[in-house]
DNA sequence: AGCACGCCGACT
DNA sequence: GTCGGCGTGCTC
């Protein structure tokens, strides 16, 4: 009799799957987590299919299955989803498979961890901190080891000493149960316009059909406790809710939010987890213990038992769009997901995506508006100030109108938040003497000066060099100038103009991990910080409530670089930051410094019209066919050295497909054209909206010679950014 | 993505 | 004479 042989999909750079035999009394069926050797090593993978006929040519090199892992299947819905997403991508199924099993490799049944409890009696050769030990283990009840050693102040090799003396025990702790959010924990009270939109949304989540909302309210609209109801229908039908955030915006302040409607903390999922709660939190989603999972854009890709709602706050943030590796879109991605497992996606947004503002517009997308601020709030009122008539003095930032605000503000006992999406303090360094300007060996950029660092830092690359205080070029000493601002020279003019506030500098790069971050934005919530001085990190969804001036350096700062998202993504982040002022009191204040008072994303942001904004974005995009009314793709293609990059490019686009629907631009110089020294060049491919790009690009690239050597292609499907 | 195999420089 | 650099190619 054949052995039956299954195809398995294995978790690395492949786009085929693998066969392997299995034994006859081994029952696999396709989803199903196996260990099977891979080369010189064993790897998790998933039976993808079965095959019952195995290609004869490899009939005397097939390996077998090892054993199977002890969680649930990957369901079919999960399979289908990995295969669309390769092929979306043009990435391999593998990696993507390799995202849903991202669980901390100790997969399987779950390590116990270890607790001791009291049985015995004292040894005869006692201590103090015997003493100590035996006093905390008392009650008899079981303690976990580490946390008693803790507690009595003492090392762990007392407690051991204590188990070798045969006073303690050891068993293994029962695993914690995982608590369940309470649908009906405290029920909010609603303005009759939030319920309206809360009954929709509850609606839809009953429903258990694909369908997508647009959850549209402008920030302090309590959008968040709207989409909770549906997150409530969800849990007390039995199914699990995804909660999908930027990265950034996963707060302590959310999941205390989100403890308050339903009485516990939501399982977590981001890049910070440690190995072992990564392991515990991907086991309870693929249980279905885990009931509501809020986590970063990877958190798409868990293996949810019974998923039934997935919603995409800050729907238009760029952090949903992965660049590296497989290149995807979280926001686009989630529907996908929707659509396949036959469940609702709400896409939440104060400004949201040109792309799902025309999907409401043509009435693919429901839309859920929330137009005014909760409690009668107002929103912002928006001035422009023209720095070309009322700018600061040379080598300052803060403009006269701007400081007298701020100094109002101070004296209010009110918070000012002054934005500036630049890190360090100054963009670029250069020589008064010769003109030198200091930029990275290995990329095409100025170094930042970072002065709390003492370093001059490649933004690109991570280079950096202490700064000097000479000039390389010419030797000239105390000749190097800072020109332009950043964060950290902010806050310097700030301290110097107001001395009695209290400045505190919120950026990426000052801080280490989230739970820093957490901290930092507690201190402001509470009132210790007068002037908050910050780069983006600021927009994201945390609520100041002293918080009522916001003061906008260089708003022109992201637009006008060639980028046909740029005036989207100003208009969004301008938005959102000034909408951070005034959100408890209702009269918050905000101010634009800019060159251009009269460009169409000031304008809109002054007026408050939005739909000003939406109106000229669309058209503009209608007109060129970007997005949404046509697809794009860029083919990035890099080496080692210019020519041969700038050669498999010209390569690439004579050979490009012969097709009047898909319009090859390039080969040109990336903007920035050296990264991490590596030479780019970039092709980008337009086509109208109902064509096969993926499909179109496959055979194109098929037929393409392969990249040796340095040579690197990458293909980003639905490019976001084009730096 | 890992990992082995393979061919050229500075060390015990 | 070996250890080890990372370029190339394969993994059922």
């Amino acid at each position: 009799m054949a052995t039956r042989v299954v195809d398995v999909l294995v978790p690395v750079a492949l786009n085929q799957t693998y066969s392997y035999r299995v034994a006859d009394d081994a029952d696999l069926k396709p989803g199903d987590v196996v260990s099977v050797p891979l080369g010189a090593r064993d790897v998790t993978a998933v039976v993808w299919a079965d095959n019952p006929n195995p290609d004869p040519r490899l009939h005397n090199r097939l390996k077998d299955v090892g054993h199977r892992l002890d969680v649930p299947p990957l369901r079919e819905e999960l399979r289908s989803f990995v295969d669309w997403v390769a092929g979306y991508t043009l990435s391999a199924r593998g990696m993507v498979l390799r995202m849903t099993l991202r669980m901390g490799e100790h997969l399987g049944p779950e390590r116990l961890r270890m607790g001791v409890r009291l049985v015995g009696t004292p040894p005869p050769r006692m201590t103090s901190a015997r003493h100590r030990v035996i006093a905390l283990l008392s009650d008899g009840l079981l303690h976990a080891k580490t946390e008693a050693a803790r507690e009595a102040g003492v090392s762990a090799s007392v407690i051991d000493g204590l188990v070798d003396e045969g006073t303690l025990v050891t068993e293994p702790m029962p695993r914690e149960a995982v608590e369940e959010p309470d649908p009906e924990f405290a029920r909010p009270d609603f303005s009759p316009e939030q319920d309206v939109a809360a009954a929709t949304l509850r609606e839809m989540a009953s429903r258990e059909a694909f369908g997508v909302a647009l959850l549209d309210g402008v920030t302090g609209s309590g959008k968040t406790e709207v989409y909770f109801e549906a997150v409530a229908e969800i849990i007390r039908k039995g199914r699990q809710a995804l909660i999908l955030m930027p990265e950034i915006a996963l707060t302590g302040q959310f999941l205390d939010r989100f403890a308050q409607r339903f009485g516990v903390r939501p399982i977590e999922w981001h890049s910070e987890l440690t190995p072992r709660r990564r392991a515990r939190n991907w086991a309870a989603v693929a249980s279905g213990e885990a009931r509501v999972v809020v986590g970063a854009r990877s958190a798409l890709f868990l293996p949810y038992a019974a998923l039934g709602l997935v919603i995409v706050d800050e729907e238009h943030d760029q952090a949903y769009k992965q660049d590296e590796g497989v290149h995807y879109h979280a926001r686009d991605m989630a529907v996908v997901r929707g659509h396949i497992a036959k469940i609702p996606v709400i896409l939440c947004s104060a400004t949201p995506s040109v792309e799902s503002e025309v999907n409401a517009r043509k009435g693919r997308y429901t839309r859920v508006a929330l137009p005014s601020r909760f409690g009668g709030q107002h929103m912002p009122q928006i001035e422009a100030i023209d720095l070309r008539h009322e700018g600061p003095a040379r080598g300052r930032f803060i403009s006269p109108r701007l400081a007298e605000q701020v100094q109002i503000a101070i004296e209010r006992k009110e918070q000012a938040l002054l934005f500036l999406n630049r890190r360090g303090y100054a963009p670029l360094t250069l020589c008064r003497a010769c003109g030198h300007r200091f930029s990275c060996n290995i990329c095409d950029a100025w170094l930042v000066d970072h002065r709390f660092r003492q370093r001059l830092v490649c933004h690109h690359c991570g280079f950096s060099m202490p700064r000097p205080h000479q000039c390389p070029q010419c030797g000239a000493e105390n000749s190097l100038a800072a020109i332009g601002p950043g964060v950290e020279r902010l806050q310097e003019e700030a301290a110097a103009l107001f001395p009695q506030a209290r400045t505190l500098v919120l950026s990426s790069d000052l801080i280490t991990d989230i739970e820093t971050m957490r901290a930092e934005l507690n201190a402001i919530a509470e009132g210790r910080v007068d002037i908050i001085i910050g780069t983006q990190l600021v927009a994201k969804g945390h609520n100041f409530p002293r918080l009522n001036l916001v003061g906008v350096i260089d708003a022109d700062l992201g637009l006008g670089n060639g980028d046909p998202r740029a005036a989207e993504r100003t208009f969004q982040l301008l938005n959102q930051v000034i909408g951070r002022a005034g959100r408890e009191q209702g009269r918050g204040i905000g101010f634009l410094q800019t060159h251009q008072p009269e460009h169409p994303v000031m304008k809109a942001l002054v007026a408050i019209d939005r739909e000003a904004f939406y109106a000229s974005e669309i058209a503009a995009r209608e007109a060129a066919l970007y997005p949404p009314f046509g697809r794009l793709a860029a083919l990035i293609v890099s080496a080692g050295d210019r020519p041969t990059a700038e050669g498999f490019a010209r390569k690439l686009a004579a050979l490009a497909p012969r097709d009047e629907r898909v319009q090859v631009l390039g080969p040109a110089e990336a903007p920035l054209a050296v990264i991490k020294g590596r030479y780019r060049f970039r092709l980008l491919v337009k086509s109208a909206r109902a064509f096969d790009l993926s499909g179109c690009l496959r055979d194109w690239l098929a037929a393409a010679p392969k990249t040796t050597g340095s040579l690197k292609l990458e293909v980003d499907i639905d490019p976001q950014s084009f730096l």
